[in-house]
DNA sequence: CAGCATCCTAATAGATACTG
DNA sequence: CAGTATCTATTAGGATGCTG
């Protein structure tokens, strides 16, 4: 489920609240428009977030995880503690 | 660094302890040798696991995950609590 | 037994340009 | 702003046959 390159990172980022598309782009760095479309398009329909569009102008839109989303939080944070216990050389 | 299809999957077998080659294809049920092969020797090369062959006939080699590998327990366990928590419909 | 060699397909991801 | 469209590159993975 969290397969690909940019999949745990983009719920990393959502772990600290809803974020607009603009958001997640910038805060992962190198991300294609369309690669990250490709996985917040993956995680809404495995019901991991939500995506809301509010029609002003200009265009928001907001992810945000669901419940079950939310609790990958177990998850990313082991990832985390292993990562910090083993830099990369 | 878990990334890929079977990658979580062959580090969870070596959980157990150490396993032979064909153990672990027979365990991880449809994988092809190839891949199998890319997947370990990826691992190796990361520190993850050992490959020590013994030079018997028939040719016995086996796997075993290294310290820095075994630490990997608490990420797998936090991902077998997420997966049971939230079975697939 | 544990692979290696070779060829193939599918999917992820990136680059770039364009748009409601 | 938040995408879409199009094209290309890279990689994971599979199928099949062969071998030390």
């Amino acid at each position: 489920m969290l397969d690909g390159k940019w999949t745990t990172l983009i719920v990393r980022e959502l772990l600290t609240g809803p974020k607009r598309f603009g958001e997640l782009r910038d805060a992962l760095g190198t991300v294609s428009p369309k690669t990250l479309t490709d996985r917040l398009r993956s995680l809404e329909h495995q019901g991991i977030l939500t995506r809301t569009v509010y029609a002003e102008v200009p265009p928001r839109v907001v992810y945000e995880l669901t419940e079950q989303g939310a609790t990958l939080t177990t998850v990313l944070h082991a990832m985390l503690e292993w990562g910090e216990r083993h830099p990369q050389p």
